[in-house]
DNA sequence: CTAGGGTTAG
């Protein structure tokens, strides 16, 4: 009997590997032994696997309690130590999460795990912190960094490149990878990404396809379907849409480079835009042929077409039905880009009824969505409603974006909103959603004594921030 | 998933 129900720690590793869903993993992770909780323990003698596997599955999870939890656990153990790898893994699901401050606790933690900290887990926080928008403090991690504890490496510089141009500083990355080379650091094909990303952003996409030249003939460094990405994303976006199809063609022809959804997205994205909607169903059969599938991001491209070049709600939903027949789940980019197509058209009410229908949908909507039907609701004037979803919001701790809140305060202002005002400004001021202006114009008369007290703490808390 | 591309909102 009792060999039936044993588990040995390797057979716990591949199930845990199997098991798809993070709690039930959890459950098989705590209670290996699939029956007999009266048989009496020696303590189950975990492998290092099994740590990872469920770590990384709570982690992609979002459990973070839970997974904490087993990190703890895992630091008990002495039979092995652990992986920097794993902690790498931990500080980005926190910078994904953008929980700047547990993903430097993780880093700071990883010494007691009797674990060495190597520039790859500073690289991770580094990453982390910039994923979590959190740039001065990428800044800060940067100056204060030792570097006979830590060596800069290419993936270090990447980060701080990527950081510069989402701050919108070109100038800053080119002068970074001007350093690294003088550090005798070689650029990876990762730089040059980061690189030629920026400059399509910004609409030079002659010097991002020099550099795509300059990569090979000067670095040595082979273009891939990254550089190409992103060059066929500057070419839609300034209107070449034409060249971008062209230079589709021309990668098709190159051996050793792989198309992916990624690209088929892209352009996708703009067919729709330019009003060619027609060829779209040549794509998909291209990639079809090509045996690569659309994924979550291809069919948001297509509901984004639908719902903002086509104002065609019924194929964007068809959308979501077709994805449900090819076994990719919608996200929450799916369903907020329906929510903000029907909020253009004024139809409010359909945003509101979707994102009511979210949960049931097993997607939880996030702070775009809320923002999104927020403003929504603003623009076609139902002041009243954007006030009951404002409460559900600030709730959920989530504030409305400034633009908004504007123009709610205004629309507030108008025909005798009194009683409505109050509450609804006390709303704003707990998430700290109004500038100091905003406030001083809307406290008129439309809010009464006490409320007019609460308002003021917060205002004070607001100049002392 | 230590670093790069694609879909929404601002």
């Amino acid at each position: 009997m009792e060999k039936a129900t044993k588990i040995s720690p390797f057979r716990l590793s591949s199930l845990l590997r199997l098991e798809k869903n993070a709690r039930l993993a959890l459950k098989l992770f705590r209670n290996p032994r699939a029956t007999a909780p009266a048989t009496p323990p020696k303590p189950f003698r975990y492998s290092a696997r099994s740590y990872d596997l469920i770590i990384c599955k709570l982690g992609r999870a979002r459990m973070f309690a839970e997974m904490e939890e087993v990190l703890h656990q895992m630091s008990l153990e002495t039979r092995f130590t652990t992986k920097e790898a794993l902690f790498c893994h931990v500080i980005s699901f926190y910078g994904r999460a953008r929980m700047p401050g547990p993903a430097l606790h993780a880093f700071d933690r990883i010494p007691s795990f009797r674990c060495r900290r190597t520039i790859r887990s500073f690289n991770s926080l580094l990453h982390a912190m910039l994923n979590c928008g959190e740039l001065e403090r990428v800044q800060s991690l940067w100056r204060d960094l030792d570097e006979r504890e830590f060596v800069p490496d290419a993936c270090t510089y990447n980060v701080l490149i990527h950081a510069a141009t989402s701050s919108g500083s070109l100038g800053e990355a080119w002068d970074l990878f001007d350093e690294m080379r003088r550090k005798g650091i070689r650029p990876s094909v990762a730089t040059f990404g980061t690189l030629v990303s920026a400059l399509c952003a910004n609409s030079k996409l002659d010097e991002a396809f020099t550099l795509k030249k300059e990569m090979l003939k000067l670095h040595g460094v082979k273009p891939n379907v990254y550089i190409y990405t992103s060059l066929i994303k500057g070419l839609c976006n300034t209107n070449k849409l034409d060249l971008a199809l062209k230079l589709k063609e021309k990668i098709l022809l190159e051996k050793d480079i792989k198309l992916d959804s990624a690209m088929y997205s892209t352009l996708i994205r703009a067919l729709f835009r330019d009003g060619r909607k027609g060829e779209v169903v040549r794509i998909l059969e291209e990639m079809k042929e090509k045996g690569i599938k659309p994924d979550t991001v291809t069919y948001n491209a297509m509901i984004a077409g639908f719902c903002e070049d086509e104002k065609d709600f019924d194929a964007a939903f068809e959308v979501l039905n077709e994805m449900a027949r090819n076994g990719r789940k919608p996200d929450v980019v799916s369903y907020n880009t329906i929510i903000a197509g029907f909020c253009k058209e004024r139809r409010w009410r359909h945003a509101s009824e979707l994102l009511e229908d979210m949960p049931r949908r097993e997607c939880r909507p996030d702070v775009v969505s809320y923002r999104t039907l927020f403003e929504g609701m603003c623009d076609a004037g139902a002041f009243e409603e954007a006030g009951l979803l404002l409460d559900e919001m600030v709730f959920k701790g989530y504030a409305p974006g400034a633009v908004s809140v504007r123009k709610f305060v205004e629309g507030l202002g108008g025909e005798g909103a009194g009683d409505r005002a109050g509450p609804a400004l006390c709303s704003l001021a707990k998430v700290k959603a109004a500038g100091v202006e905003v406030w001083e114009k809307a406290v008129g008369d439309s809010v009464n004594e006490s409320e007019l007290l609460e308002v003021v703490k917060f205002m004070d808390r607001l100049r002392m921030d």
